[in-house]
DNA sequence: AACGAAGTCAACCGCTAATTT
DNA sequence: GAAATTAGCGGTTGACTTCGT
C-alpha cells in the first residue's frame, strides 16, 4: 500500500483515534518521542500504542508538545512582524512562523485568519498616501523581479536570522522595513491589482 | 434564559517535495 | 534512476465558545 493511502486506510478503520488529544495520549506520545526521537512518525504512531496515524502524531508534537512552544498572547511586536512578513511573503506560514520563536505555522495561520486578515482588509479600504514617484519602479516586470529576489533572499537567509534577543529582533524589523518601504501597490503586478 | 450568528482554533485532508531504499 | 516512504505545507473543516438579540 502506498503511504499516501495509509491515512485513507486508517480513516476507514475503526481502530484509529481521531479528534482531540487527551492528556494521556499526549503523555504517551511525548514519552515515545523521548525514546525514539521526533522522526519516522508512522513508527512512533505504532510504538506509542496510540491508535493515531503518524501524521496526527507529528502535528500534535510540532504544534503543542515540543519544548519552547509559546501559546496565545501574541504581542504587538509579534503582530506587527506577522503583518510585515505576510505583506512580503504572502501565505507562507511556515516561513513566517520561522521568524517568530516558539510560534507555529498553524497558530500564525489561525491568528491571521481570525484577527489580522480582517484588520488588514479594513485598513486597505482607507486610501493610502501617494508614495513619491521616484520610489516606484516603472515597469511591472522590474517590480516582479525585485519582489522575487527579496523573497529569495529572505528564504536563503533563514539560517542566519536569530530572533532570540530583542536586539536582533529590532534589527530584523529594520531589515524588513527596508524592503517594505516599497511595499505599496507598486509591488503588485497588474494581475494582482485587479 | 434561549437561541442563532459569529468567532476561534485544534485537527484533518490533499498535495508536493525531499529522502531513503 | 525509479519507486516507495516520509516530511512538510497550506487550505479547510468542525467542535466549541462567545456574543448579540
Amino acid at each position: 500500500m502506498a503511504s499516501k493511502d495509509i491515512n485513507q486506510y486508517a480513516s476507514a478503520t475503526k481502530a484509529i483515534n481521531r479528534g482531540a488529544w487527551t492528556p494521556e495520549e499526549d503523555r504517551r506520545l511525548a514519552e515515545c518521542i523521548e525514546v525514539h526521537g521526533a522522526k519516522r512518525w508512522n513508527t512512533i504512531a505504532i510504538k506509542s500504542g496510540l491508535n493515531r496515524c503518524g501524521k496526527s502524531c507529528r502535528l500534535r508534537w510540532l504544534n503543542y508538545l515540543r519544548p519552547n512552544i509559546k501559546r496565545g498572547n501574541i504581542s504587538d511586536e509579534e503582530e506587527d512582524l506577522i503583518l510585515r512578513l505576510h505583506k512580503l511573503l504572502g501565505n507562507r506560514w511556515s516561513l513566517i512562523a520561522g521568524r517568530l520563536p516558539g510560534r507555529t505555522d498553524n497558530e500564525i495561520k489561525n491568528y491571521w485568519n481570525s484577527h489580522l486578515g480582517k484588520k488588514r482588509n479594513q485598513k486597505e479600504k482607507i486610501p493610502q498616501p501617494v508614495i513619491a514617484q521616484e520610489t516606484i519602479p516603472e515597469k511591472t516586470s522590474d517590480v516582479t523581479h525585485m519582489k522575487e529576489q527579496v523573497v529569495k533572499d529572505f528564504e536563503n537567509s533563514e539560517l542566519n536570522f536569530d530572533f532570540s534577543t530583542e536586539e536582533s529582533y529590532g534589527l530584523n524589523l529594520d531589515w524588513a522595513d527596508k524592503f517594505l518601504q516599497l511595499d505599496d501597490n507598486s509591488w503588485l503586478t497588474e494581475e494582482e491589482k485587479s
